[in-house]
DNA sequence: ACCTGAACACCGTTCAAGT
DNA sequence: ACCTGAACACCGTTCAAGT
């Protein structure tokens, strides 16, 4: 028989891993970040419960690959919201309100995301994670910003991290679900008048 | 026999349910938000696993009771330290700087507190949730502050609620480890640096 | 190389029973 | 009233075995 020909028994030739993600992200999204087990990931790619562990070397390894894939889709999110803008400010604030509805698009996946710790062990080696590539997207709108001369001079690292702590607190608040529930209005509505006293600040002048 | 003698077979006579939430609290700052379990709380509170059934409906419910309790403990540490400063900002600030060092020495506890939804149940009818009592002292310090002619005269739960999600997304990307380690006086310094952002602005005056 | 099936030590929850 | 002990249907993980 010929090089790859694959029955229906080994159809998983070497898709089994991303598979195991999808499904893992899936079932999150579905059952929440407690409805996720390994057996169920497992069912769900259409393989028995010790099949993964060709793959990942335990349950919180397949966790820690759908956290990845939440970095990136959140990544690809922000810079499309960006793009639709080109006043530097209006591009900050088309991806501080992606950022939100990202996070209460999918709410399940996005608890997960902050819920485990970074993993220490670094991949690959060189590759940087799908984490860092998020803060680099951020933390280019801010430089770019700041070029323009609408944001101040200051290291923008921590300008960056000021307005991410923001929208990430207001998100976290918002999918727990303590500040009542909020359509998608009202909740674009609260990101900006957050992001205008982060811009304007809330002191006295 | 008298009307209350206990013996040690029935000591919890109505001490089962605060025992359980303790021993709650405990196991999950030892080994985290998944480190809980309904058994080993039931072990730790010295009673075999069906006795918490008597006093909580399941274990989502001994979870809840410990995240009032943590919203309960965290309102008491934020009333302490504003009580440390007189001076309006400076209340507000040694205020969020509390918030972020009780994230940081109950990660475990803190994690729990913002990945379980609000229960949905009003408890006892007009008790206001630990977590209300929170927010309103939150607020509390923020129309203190206005009255002094320090902030802005807008809504004042707008107002707390943006100073909250920064100090709050702050502690979640501490607690995760996604910020790299940092010590107790780089905390402050992070949490000093993102306050300042917050009242003066980052945008260009 | 990749997957299966039995086995082990756990888990939350129920239910009848003890005092 | 309050707690126990057996039982059930789960769970993550291991290990020998199949192809």
């Amino acid at each position: 028989m010929g090089n790859k020909s694959l029955t229906k028994a080994n159809y998983h030739h070497g898709d089994l891993r991303r598979a195991l993600v999808l499904a893992a992200v899936k079932l999150i999204e579905e059952k929440g970040p407690n409805g996720i087990t390994l057996r169920a990931v497992a069912a769900k790619a259409g393989v028995t419960k010790t099949a993964p562990y060709r793959h990942f070397s335990n349950k919180q390894a397949i966790i820690n690959a759908a956290v990845e894939e939440g970095f990136s889709e959140l990544k690809a999110q922000l810079t499309a919201a960006a793009d639709q803008a080109v006043e530097p400010l209006a591009r900050i604030k088309q991806q501080v309100i992606a950022y939100a509805k990202f996070a209460v698009q999918h709410p399940g996946h996005y608890q997960v995301m902050f819920l485990s710790e970074h993993p220490a062990e670094t991949l690959a080696g060189n590759t940087p994670s799908a984490f860092q590539t998020l803060v680099d997207t951020m933390v280019d709108t801010i430089e770019e910003a700041q070029r323009a001369g609408f944001i101040r001079s200051e290291p923008p690292l921590e300008i960056a991290l000021t307005v991410w702590s923001s929208v990430h607190g207001l998100s976290t608040l918002v999918v727990s679900k303590r500040l009542g529930q909020l359509d998608d209005s009202a909740l674009a509505a609260m990101v900006t008048k957050v992001i205008d006293n982060l811009l304007y600040g809330i002191s006295c002048s």
